[in-house]
Order: structure tokens, then C-alpha cells, then sequence
DNA sequence: AATGATCTTGAAACCGTTTACAAGCAGCGT
DNA sequence: ACGCTGCTTGTAAACGGTTTCAAGATCATT
């Protein structure tokens, strides 16, 4: 069935009926009601084949992403598929999986499908993320990233500050008296920081550092040099692990994932450190269920939500309207204090 | 740049380089070579908007999810998507939140958009879900039911033996030498099963009185009667504590949910029940990363990855050939032991 | 060399919608 | 009654591919 058969039923012309549908002017009332009242007693569907064919408008949006299976991950494909859909887009979630090829092939499906915008959460390499967004904006679609925001590429971004939300960690365990304390960073963290792309653990890093520098002069931080393992929450563990052992006097851990830390209490449980009274340790994410681990974990959360609404948000500014403003939009992370923090024992 | 530019430049006509694109016979090698060449030099992508409307193949197909931000659904979605993807479709990801409208909108748009096939997690509704997946059928759309299977609909499905599942969990436990143990089922599952759908909370409670039936004359269950909270690991905190404090003769707990199982946990160690000396805790489902508990939890794992990847198989089968037989499959579960379930202190 | 079979090719129709354009029409002031 | 304006309507031309069909080219067989 299509628009013609509801042309001839209505006894109108196909461009009457594709007025209705469209919430055009220039039709009479009584016109537009009768039409309207073929279209429900026809159960009519227009079909979008032609009508994005037609006007090459795909109302279709994709969503890059590493991983799929995080909290993190889902958590903002979901509020970026919430806020789109009502907006009248379709959202295509593309898991890499780290896989360059597979990227490669997401990429060129964003193409051909005219796909009229795509958020990306950066992957590790800054090159291969420069190239595609390179081959998107050639193509007219403008992009948003998440998470990380890649500074030279001219797409606006939603990204926490990470910095920030370093510094406020370190100043809340200062603050709870803590001067010997731990940092447990994941993967990549320490990695030279890239002077076009802010690495979200490098930067927690950083936040860190200038935090300890600034608000206490007697402060010692023990970084962990960390290697991967399959899981970070081994990595958590194992990583944990050394640092106490080599540096006993260590009252609190600071660890740059909510996945690190859990492991981090294991490391600590295993060694019959209570936590918090013999350790406290602090967390980063906020991804866990609140009370998930024993005692339930402290950490800085990241509003996950918020960033992908606003990103579905800004991208959608940037499909209406071509010349809209790049923009970056900076979110504060907020500290969560559970139960696994508190001051040090004198 | 459109097949006519290739075609101009190529010195053929649009048929024929609309054969080299689809890797049709009847051309001959050195025109194909040309057309080749030519496409590469342009870097010419056809424009999918036009294919997919001249064959009415969307090459998508919808994935309908209840929620999106748990692991069960998460790693479902991405099995799918990794299949499909690689067999050349786009994978729409869905998430209805519970939402009738939202529901009833997604449907809509999956008709419109003449998605080719959908996997469809149903929600506890069995009337809606019955409603849309007959507007699908009747559009010629296959469904793939994916975790609960709705038998009356004649599609296929793919599914866990949630009462071999059950029975095996407590065979188990019987096997330890438990003799008094808790049963904490998620909502639902206490409610009368319908007929026509097999309520996967409620299979499991089926299997677990099965096995204590068929396989100890002595043994003793006690259920709890869960009223909903906000989240399952609260239920599991409550519940638990419930039974702990009217029973205290218990000295194992199957929770028929890994979240139930966590708040159980909790429950425990509250009241100073060390896990598994004191009490055993055996979840189901097997969604938490190894060892994120404290001791590491015992569970049913479900095979949700391979369910994914089969309902995604099944879907793509029906779309080759609508004359496809339905199927239902059901997996086994796997008992995964870890450290949370013990031998009853004698 | 003639015949038929097979392979290769291009012209043209077609998919269902949107939209530019022209024409029809009603209402208005003169 | 006339032209003017503004609203309403229908016709027809796109959009960019796929596919049918007939014709031309090539090949093998006799």
C-alpha cells in the first residue's frame, strides 16, 4: 500500500496526501481531515525507504564505541539513544571491540547509509580516530565525541574534567587527614599525554599530582607502574598488591577506575587490611551499583547520563543547523562518599 | 558523485557498473577491471538510501530490549550485533525501558523502516508482546525471541533451560549436604505461570522444587515472598535478611538472580554469617566478573553471548529463506563454583 | 559459413516519496 | 466585470540505484 492508493481513496492528488503527512500548509481543513481519516482507516504506514531516499535524509545516527558490554559504555549509548529517538533518529550502536578493521567497516556503513551524525567515544589511537573523522566531516556529517575530546579535529565534545575530578579526589583524602597515599592507575595513564588528545587517566593523573603539590607540602604519592592483565580488576588486584607490600605506610589508595579499586579491596582484604579503618580506598567512575562491594566503595562519579544526553544534544544542534557553534562542554564529576573512605587511624 | 559519473567515466553504461558492484556475472573481466579502477579512483560509495529503496531491503534489523544498561542485555546486544554485522546488516538497538509507548513506537518505526527481522527479549507484558510481534508477522517481518520464548506466536526462539538450571543449583547444593535451604526468587516468578509463556524466573522455581522433590526426602526449602525495591540487590539485601532472621537453620541460600545474590551476601556478613563457612550462596546468571564478590560467587552461568549469537543465527536464516522452519532452541546452563558455597559446617 | 547457444551490453522502466511549478479558484477592491 | 492576491490543488520531474528485456557480440558446433 502506498501513498497513491490513499490518493485515490481520499480523492485527492498524491501531493495532497503527502502534504497531510507532512504537516504542510496549503491543504484545506476539511481536506486534511478527510485525508487523515483514509490514513487510519488504511492503517497506512509512509514508507521511510522512499521518503529518505527522496529527501536523502536518513534519519539515521551512529554511536562508535570500543566496547559495549561496561557499565560506562552502555550506560551512554543508552541516554544518547533516549534523547535521539524522541528527536526522531535512529541510533546505530557500533561496537568495535578495539578492532580497527571492523571500525574501518562501521565507517564506511555510516557513509553509505548517510548516516546525519555520529558520536564517537574515542579509542586509544589518536591517529585512526583522526582519519575517520576526517572521512565523516568530508562527507558533511558532523561528528561529536564523548568521554575524550580530541582537541585538533574542530567537532564539539562532551567530556568530563578529569583533571578535576583528580584533584578533588586527592583533595578529599588530604582532607580526611591521609598523607601516604597510593595511586592505582589504569592502562595508558601514564603514557606521555599527546599535546592534540586529553587521555581521561592521564589527566586524572595530572589532577592528582598538581592536587598533592598544592594543598599539602608533606604529602608522598606511590604511583603503580601498571602492566595489563585480562581483566582491570586483576590488574586492581595485583597492582594493589605490590604497593602495599613494598610501602606498608600507605594509608589510602586512590584508584583511577571503580573496576581497579574492587580489586584493590581485594588486595587489601587478602593482607587483612580493613577497609576503611586500616585503608581507605577511593574509587573513579561511579559505575558500580551503589553497595555492590563490601564496604560499599567511595568514589568520584561521572555523570554518564548527563554526558551522553548532552551529546545526543549537541549533535543534534549540529544536524538542524550546519553552522552551529563547535562547542565543548566540560562536566564536573561529583565525589560519592560510601562507606569505603575515612580518616586514617592516628 | 552517483553510479552515473562511474559509468560516464568508465565509458558503460549504469547497468554494468551497477553488475560490478554486486559482483553479478555477465561482465566481461577487463570491464569489470575498468569499472573497478574507476570506482577506486572516485572513491565512489554507492548511496545505500537508493539500493536499499529500489530492492525494499532496509539490510537492518531491530534488537527489542527491555533495558539496556544490565550485562545481561548489553552483552546479548553486542552478540547479535557482532554477528549480523559481519552478514552485512545494521543492528537497531532498542531500549523500551518498559515503556508501552516507547514500545509501541519502536514498533512503528521498525515497520516504516522495513527492518527485515527482529529479536524481540520480551518483557513481562504477554499481551503487548503478542500484539506487536503480530503487526511484525503480518508485515512479513520474522521474529526471533531471544530469553523467554512466547509459544503460542509460532517464531522461534532461543532460551536457557531455566528449570534444568534450577534443579542442577540445588542438586548441588543437596550434593554438598545442605538439607535447609532459602530461596530467593526475583518478582515474578512466584506468579502463576501462564500457559502460553515460560516465565524465566518462575522455571527456575520449578526445577528447584523438582530436585528437591526427586532428590532428598529431607530437605527443606524456605521461600521468600519478594516485594519489589529499586534495585535487585536491595530486594536480595531485604529478602535475605528476612529468611536469615525467621530461619536460622538455613545454611544455604540459591538466589535466582546474581544481584539478589550480592545483596544476600550482604545480608549475610551483616549479621556476622561468614560466607561460605556459615552460609552458602549460590547466584544465577552469571553476569558479575569473576571474582567483583567477596568470597567470589558461586553461580548458574548462563550462556548469554552464545544465546545472542544463536538468536541472531536463527533471525538470519529466516531472512534468507521466509521459509525457514521455526526453531526453538534451549541452552544449558553451566554451574560455575567458586568460593561462595561450601560444605555445611557439621 | 551457417546455425544456435551463450555471453555481454545499454535503454528504459521502476521503486514511493517529495517538491517545483503552473493552474485553478475564491475573495477583494476598484 | 476586471485584475490582483493568496490560498489550494494536481501534474510531473526528480532522487540513485536495480532489473528486465531485447539486441548485439562472441563462441562452439556442424
Amino acid at each position: 500500500m502506498t501513498i497513491k492508493d490513499v490518493a485515490a481513496k481520499a480523492g485527492v492528488s498524491i501531493a495532497i496526501v503527502s502534504r497531510v503527512l507532512n504537516g504542510y500548509r496549503h491543504v484545506r481543513p476539511d481536506v486534511r481531515a478527510r485525508v487523515q481519516a483514509v490514513i487510519a482507516e488504511l492503517d497506512y504506514r509512509p514508507n521511510r525507504l522512499a521518503s529518505s531516499f527522496r529527501t536523502q535524509q536518513s534519519r539515521i545516527v551512529g554511536v562508535l564505541l570500543r566496547q559495549q558490554r561496561t557499565p560506562f559504555s552502555s550506560t551512554l549509548a543508552y541516554a544518547i539513544e533516549e534523547f535521539l529517538f524522541d528527536a526522531g533518529y535512529q541510533v546505530l550502536i557500533c561496537s568495535t571491540n578495539g578492532d580497527a578493521a571492523r571500525e574501518e567497516a562501521y565507517i564506511r556503513s555510516m557513509l553509505e547509509l548517510k548516516a546525519q551524525g555520529v558520536i564517537i567515544r574515542p579509542s586509544g589511537s589518536t591517529a585512526r580516530t583522526g582519519h575517520n573523522v576526517t572521512m565523516l566531516q568530508k562527507a558533511g556529517i558532523p561528528v561529536v565525541f564523548a568521554d575524550m575530546w580530541y582537541k585538533v579535529a574542530g567537532v564539539s565534545g562532551v567530556v568530563c574534567d578529569n583533571f578535576s575530578g583528580g584533584y578533588q579526589g586527592i583533595r578529599y583524602l588530604l582532607g580526611l587527614g591521609h598523607r601516604r597515599i597510593g595511586v592505582i592507575a589504569g592502562e595508558g595513564a601514564q603514557r606521555q599525554t599527546r599535546i592534540d588528545i586529553g587521555n581521561v587517566g592521564s589527566e586524572r593523573v595530572r589532577g592528582i599530582i598538581k592536587a598533592s603539590q598544592d594543598l599539602a607540602s608533606d604529602v608522598v604519592l606511590q604511583f603503580c607502574s601498571p602492566f595489563r592483565t585480562e581483566s582491570n580488576h586483576d590488574t586492581g588486584r595485583l597492582e594493589a598488591g605490590r604497593l602495599l607490600d613494598d610501602h606498608p605506610e600507605l594509608t589510602a589508595l586512590f584508584c583511577t577506575t571503580d573496576m581497579l579499586a574492587v580489586g584493590a579491596m581485594q588486595a587489601a582484604h587478602q593482607r587483612g587490611l580493613v577497609v576503611p579503618d586500616a585503608l581507605s580506598i577511593l574509587g573513579y567512575d561511579g559505575v558500580l551499583e551503589s553497595a555492590i562491594t563490601f564496604p560499599a566503595l567511595s568514589t568520584m562519579r561521572q555523570p554518564i547520563h548527563e554526558m551522553g544526553a548532552l551529546a545526543a544534544r549537541t549533535l543534534h544542534e549540529h544536524i538542524e543547523n550546519p553552522d552551529a557553534p563547535v562547542q565543548s562542554v566540560v562536566l564536573e564529576n561529583a565525589l560519592v562518599i560510601r562507606e569505603s573512605t575515612a580518616a586514617p587511624q592516628s
